[in-house]
DNA sequence: GCCATATGTTGAC
DNA sequence: TCAACCTATGGCT
């Protein structure tokens, strides 16, 4: 699953080749039936997301409502305004980037429509420019003003937001808390976005005990915590990507054979290789990138979590 | 082809 | 604390 950042991506990207334009809904796999014909050839105002949550509004006062859940992806395909749009979604191999829309980007308007869906559709959007398939999802519901108002009330503040207050809304809603800071960077309730990946980069990047009680956290740790979660985001927001290593830790990029996307992303200089991206997830049984210890993994409410037990005290 | 795995959430016990 | 659910992929055989 796309962690929040994704999510952010999508919305941005849903209003820029559909914003303003009608679309026709529909759910090619039979599913949805029902929801899409609710909207069907009406126009989409905004996208917006929060947490992991992406919310498409629509003119009649209702709201496509969808969670990618763990397997869920969306996919693109359309005239040059999708020349920048990308696939996101489900986890092909770790650290992956996007990989690119099938538009044509040469700036014709040669779009002759979308092609027969492929493999089980959940729902299909398609406006004049192009089209936009949704596999796998968790939850894909229409759904009124209010019912999308419940939903965000369920959720805790979204580091990608970051409004005012929020840190310490976040500090607070550790507090009293006996559970792991490992499990409670999971609950949405208290921090919306957050997945696998970020939690265990981000521990580590606090140097912060998984398994420390959350009540444990003095309030400027917590603090602390947050604003390396938003800044960390949002550098997923901006690069599609989950890195949260810096160049002075990346070894043998560019060495082994690689796809010619990473070849050219490595290039640049701004990107490391796929194993190179993270501290300590998925990394169990490697040394250490900071001091060499072997990097442990574990199972924690249902999810594998990854530590150094050396670095992380 | 088969099987384990995947950046998740919900609801039953 | 579990199992169920949704789909695709990579690494095996």
């Amino acid at each position: 699953m796309p962690e929040g950042h994704s999510v952010r991506r999508l919305a941005r990207q849903f209003g820029d080749v559909f914003g303003g334009r009608r679309l026709s809904v529909s759910s090619p796999q039979g599913r949805f039936s029902a929801g899409a014909a609710l909207l069907d050839g009406h126009t989409l105002l905004a996208a917006e997301a929060h947490g992991k949550h992406l919310f498409l509004h629509f003119d009649n006062a209702l709201v496509l409502h969808v969670h990618l859940g763990l397997y869920g992806a969306w996919s693109f395909g359309g005239d040059s305004t999708f020349a920048g749009s990308s696939s996101i979604g489900a986890p092909r191999r770790v650290g992956e980037q996007e990989t690119f829309a099938e538009g044509n980007d040469d700036g014709d308007a040669s779009y002759a429509g979308p092609p027969a869906p492929v493999g089980a559709v959940r729902v299909r959007l398609a406006a004049t420019n192009g089209w936009a398939d949704l596999r796998g999802a968790t939850t894909c519901e229409t759904i009124t003003l209010a019912e999308t108002d419940m939903v965000r009330a369920r959720l805790g503040p979204d580091p990608l937001v970051n409004r005012r207050g929020d840190a310490g809304r976040f500090a607070a809603n550790l507090q009293g808390r006996k559970a792991p800071v490992a499990a409670l960077l999971m609950d949405q309730k208290i921090i919306a976005g957050v997945g696998n990946v970020y939690r265990a980069e981000v521990l580590f990047r606090r140097r912060l005990d998984p398994w420390l009680p959350g009540s444990n956290l003095a309030d400027n740790e917590a603090r602390k915590l947050w604003r390396d979660v938003v800044s960390v985001m949002n550098d997923g927001v901006s690069d599609g990507r989950i890195i949260t290593t810096t160049p002075k830790y990346w070894t043998g990029n560019g060495k082994a054979a690689r796809p010619a996307a990473e070849t050219a992303a490595l290039k640049s200089g701004t990107f490391p290789a796929r194993d190179n991206a993270h501290f300590v997830y998925k990394r169990d049984g490697l040394p250490c990138r900071v001091c060499g210890t072997t990097v442990l993994a574990a199972e924690l409410v249902g999810r594998k979590l990854y530590w150094c037990p050396s670095c992380q005290t």
